[in-house]
DNA sequence: ACCTATTTATAAAA
DNA sequence: TTTTTATAAATAGGT
């Protein structure tokens, strides 16, 4: 619909193509629009233009309520066909939960193994390589902490040259205005440095 | 575009709304592949009829992979609250998920930490703490190792016995039928046993 | 962004 | 549902 028919084809023209995706893109979002309200339907659009720029529609409630709604339906459509059972919400749900609770299963027995716990039910050969996998992460940790340290030192070094500076200054200021104080410096000495044990 | 003008509202009669669904979820699908084709983008379309029977339309790649990259892409936006489902099953159902993904997640950045990964996030007293762990952890690995070890041995001995046995059984019976063969038993002399390294 | 000739979509009817 | 047809709407190419 224009001034001349168009091929159904990528159009080459690099300004052509974005100035029709920017007029097509309005013309779709309306008319997901309209169906919506005039069929009472729901209606989820997502557009990805060529540079991944996106643009997205959807009636009524919320994207993520009608993508999780699509992801039941699929899900329990995918299910169905394998074996028309139950319900399935419920079967879906159930196959969700069951999913998420053996992942959590699994990363707990394998965090006992990194606590050293549960050993017993591990083979040598796991057990070797869940020494070495702890030893290189031992050395990381220590790497990492013994920079940690010496970062704080570094700043826990200026903290006190700072207050050095403050301290002379304010000497310099008592010497000009009264004879007598030249000492509460000595409260203010530089503090040790932490040793890295 | 029509015989008449229609207003954005709900068509009351039924089988005009039902006819109108079907030609326009017809069209939209049709300038949804057109857009993608002329334009090079990537689109993903999803409608729900008034009675929930479900259409959808995808460019190219399939529907799935369309939604991943929109859910990677609205991360940052990511609801999590606000997820006022239609039936109680399926509420519990979305918290339980919630909250197990949650859980999930917890032990999966843990875990890195176990493996000496993302450690930039952690104070350095926390890694103090979990240098000990890893420590006390090590430790309680090492001398399981070397229990597995000395129990591998105690049976490989054990093995190596019986063998001996069954080999000077053998030897009887060959001296008592044959007076020539008295070696093949140094073919079978117990191995040593593995050493701890 | 706006204009408009033309193509396309579709409402109503069958 | 699908086809027909008159008409509304979308839009290609130009400004």
């Amino acid at each position: 619909m224009g001034r001349g028919k168009v091929e159904l084809r990528k159009i080459e023209n690099k300004i052509n193509r974005q100035v029709t995706f920017s007029k097509r893109r309005g013309g779709l979002v309306k008319k997901a629009h309209e169906i919506s309200v005039l069929c009472d339907a729901e209606v989820a659009l997502i557009v990805f233009s060529q540079k991944g720029k996106i643009f997205e529609y959807s009636s009524d409630s919320c994207m993520e309520q009608i993508l999780e709604r699509y992801e039941r339906y699929s899900y329990a459509e995918r299910r169905l066909l394998a074996n028309n059972s139950e319900s399935p919400v419920q079967e879906n749900w159930s196959l969700e939960y069951t999913k998420l609770k053996a992942r959590i299963d699994l990363l707990q027995r394998n965090h006992k193994h990194y606590m050293g716990e549960d050993l017993d039910s591990m083979s040598l050969k796991d057990l070797q390589n869940l020494e070495q996998q702890l030893d290189s992460a031992l050395k990381l940790i220590r790497s990492r902490k013994e920079r940690a340290i010496l970062e704080e030192n570094n700043m826990l070094t200026k903290k006190i040259k700072e207050k050095d500076k403050i301290v002379e200054q304010q000497g310099e200021w008592h010497q000009q205005t009264n004879q007598v104080s030249t000492s509460t410096s000595f409260l203010l000495q530089p503090h040790q440095c932490l040793n890295m044990g």
